[in-house]
DNA sequence: GCCCTCATGTAATAAGTTACATGATTGA
DNA sequence: TCAATCATGTAACTTATTACATGAGGGC
């Protein structure tokens, strides 16, 4: 069938209930988007691609004079995300990261310099940590991930701070 | 003066020393992609940029009948690494993993299921593991960031391992 | 009245991958 | 001689972000 790889993460939003981009848009920036984001500019239009294919099912839903398209999954939708959920083939592992990137680098700068670097990075994940801590705890697979979630920024955010430690230590 | 990221992988890599197009992939490819990757689509155009720039500059070098182009920094070009390398502002982190988003919406799928993706996420960081281990140790800045791969593949393993041994108990 | 949130959408741009074309050299 | 590697480059495509335009509803 071939789909986008975000084309599920929004099949895999609307199994959730019927929705309409916006509170996609919502779900994801409170959920995936920290391994696999989305903007606007990808999911209108793939709203209206994966409609044309028969996946999901649009309907106007205006909610008084505000107008309001939402969405719900087909049959077709939901055979298509099961089928791509059992099929663990495109393994997508990317990561770009200008901290690793500057200290890979580092080696003309002043250990302190260096250290900065990593101490930023650290917060970062620090961060990161903080924020998933005040997201409402979810339910089923999804509070697994959030699990993994928490103790990689963790491990990350402790691992930088020993980097910083060992850097000033030359 | 800004510069597009990539633009900062190869002023990096000529730092180390005069280098080709090619060079600068090969080096790539075996140190910075596991958190920044680069490819020759971007690498070709940005050589002829930066040179335009007078960050960089290409002169002939072949060898033999073989055409070859060699880039070394100018003094405009260090100065351009060593400011970048000073100010961590743009701290992109970006991470992409279509494990985490099939986890993610696994609850649909029996724990058998979930487990084997997990599972696969597991072994594809020990792969990454093994493949850091038969790189040849590097020296300075880049030998801490080695490491820090290391330990951070090292852990995504381990921490995989641990859900696919809890996906299985239910 | 004004700002914030809800809501949809598009255009411009940036960023990056893949595939291909071309051709020389080296080593089995 | 044949395959692999060295070496440069581009075109087509995909993917994603940013910024903008538009407009309604709710609360102060």
């Amino acid at each position: 069938m071939e789909l986008s790889p975000t084309a599920y993460v929004i099949l895999g939003m609307l199994r959730l209930g019927k929705q309409t981009g916006y509170d996609i848009k919502q779900l994801v920036d409170k959920s995936t988007r920290f391994f696999w984001a989305a903007s606007y500019g990808q999911i209108y239009p793939e709203l209206k691609g994966l409609e044309e294919r028969g996946l999901i099912e649009g309907a106007a839903d205006p909610q008084g004079g505000r107008r309001r398209r939402a969405y719900a999954l087909t049959a077709e939708g939901q055979d298509a995300l099961d089928e791509w959920l059992k099929t663990p083939e495109d393994v997508t592992l990317e990561m770009r990261d200008s901290a690793l990137l500057r200290l890979f680098f580092a080696s003309s700068l002043p250990p302190a310099d260096a250290a900065a670097i990593a101490r930023a990075a650290g917060e970062r994940h620090a961060d990161v940590v903080r924020t998933l801590e005040q997201l409402d705890p979810p339910a089923g697979m999804t509070r697994t991930v959030r699990d993994f979630g928490l103790d990689f920024h963790r491990w990350c955010a402790d691992r930088f701070a020993q980097m910083e430690k060992d850097l000033k230590e030359h």
